[in-house]
DNA sequence: CAAACAATTCTGGTTAACCAATTTATAACA
DNA sequence: TGTTATAAATTGGTTAACCAGAATTGTTTG
């Protein structure tokens, strides 16, 4: 375990490491827009690791789109330009992993915004999805089981309807990890449960009449334990 | 260029249907929590495709937080239950390319919580970096020149000094897609430029001064423009 | 001298063989 | 029979060879 640990973040700061050098190198070489990079082995040379190494460091540069490789051809600097580049490198170098309370406040973040959103733009298509999802929960909790995943089902059919892509793409990426950690920590109390049947009721209702305010109001009350959590502990 | 589009978009699908099959698997087979699913080679048989492709699904499923790959020993179903995981696979499948407005949309949501909580949290070093960010802005827009990165970095810094890892994140994963679509549209107006720096000012002063309403204020001033497209138009 | 063509080199992507660690099966011993 | 020790098979990860296509260079021809 403590190996697997310590490998991991060797390999870590091996990529951190090595993307550090290709900015470096970017710099040095005052390469620009469109310029193309040494190849990929040239750079597994230069800086003595792997081509494997160098590949994912690269990708990790596409995935923040600070690089784009072409099949074929090489991997060349993407239109920002050097300047948000190195800001942006910088950042990512020094990016810590998420901290639950980060993930929290976020999602309230996230979440006060689609429902409003849901509220305005909601099909009959996503109203259906919204109903079953509350229906799961609900017949989940009358039976006196657990029903996390139920409740961020009907989350996350809300971030579908709100018509954000983007929204619902981060609702995505920070739900499981919310999933495990509600789990780990016992945040919900399950004395609450009936309690969350009103309030996801609540919530539904707010966004079937299409009452935006209303529906940001409830999803607020809904909240309020998890502020708790966020801000008073 | 149609080629390759196309390609990326068979691929594309391609791995849509892997996963679509991997959670059918699972399904199909009860697979729990915790449960292991079958090894890479044996799933690249069954389904008639290479490891390579195999690889990439499941760590996209992995990304997502719904299998967990463990070195030597398998691939895991991780511990959000089988109920979630079908949601989330559901709504991975049909995720749409974000579009410019969400993105803004996204942008402007998280901007008014970072100026928030930056006017709360920032300490000294943080107030250094979004000085020199705001110094570097200035003196572009004074020489006439495109400023677009400079005012990003600004922005990156106030995330930064936000003191919320997530929120950070998220501002670099949308930031390269807004620096793009900004120079493609032409969204930005040069004649606007010189309000700009007066605007920035204004809310590093906010920030500088921890009053976090007056901050919000601010920003909301310096987003109208941006209102405007994303609402309006 | 310039333009068109051909072959060679170089590119990122892909595939298959390899590795070390783990798990399982087997056997030997108490 | 139960337990431990050992060997064989299986695992995800890694590496290196291979591929098709793009880019470049060199040659030839008008």
């Amino acid at each position: 375990m403590r190996v697997e640990t310590l490998q991991k973040k060797e390999g870590l700061s091996l990529q951190k490491t090595i993307i550090s050098k290709i900015a470096d190198l970017i710099n040095f070489k005052n390469l620009e827009t469109g310029d193309k990079l040494p190849s990929e082995r040239m750079l597994s040379e230069k800086f003595g690791v792997t081509r494997s190494n160098i590949r994912e460091a690269i990708q990790k540069l596409e995935f923040y789109g600070i690089l784009e490789s072409k099949p074929q051809s090489g991997t060349f600097v993407a239109n920002i330009g050097i300047v948000a580049m190195n800001g942006m490198i910088e950042d990512i170098l020094r990016l810590d992993d998420p901290d639950f309370k980060s993930l929290v406040e976020t999602r309230i973040l996230l979440e006060l915004k689609t429902v409003r959103l849901a509220a305005l733009r909601r099909t009959e298509e996503d109203l259906e999805k919204m109903k079953s999802a509350l229906d799961a929960y609900t017949a989940k909790v009358l039976k006196g089981e657990d029903a996390v995943q139920e409740d961020l089902l009907f989350h996350l059919a809300i971030a579908k309807a709100s018509g954000n892509s983007t929204m619902n793409t981060f609702m995505l990426i920070i739900t499981p990890e919310i999933i495990t950690n509600f789990e780990k920590y016992h945040v919900c109390d399950k004395g609450l449960a009936s309690k969350g049947i009103d309030e996801h009721q609540a919530i539904y209702d707010a966004i079937k009449s299409q009452e935006p305010k209303l529906a940001k109001q409830k999803m607020k009350e809904h909240f309020s334990v998890l502020y708790q959590y966020c801000y008073n502990i």
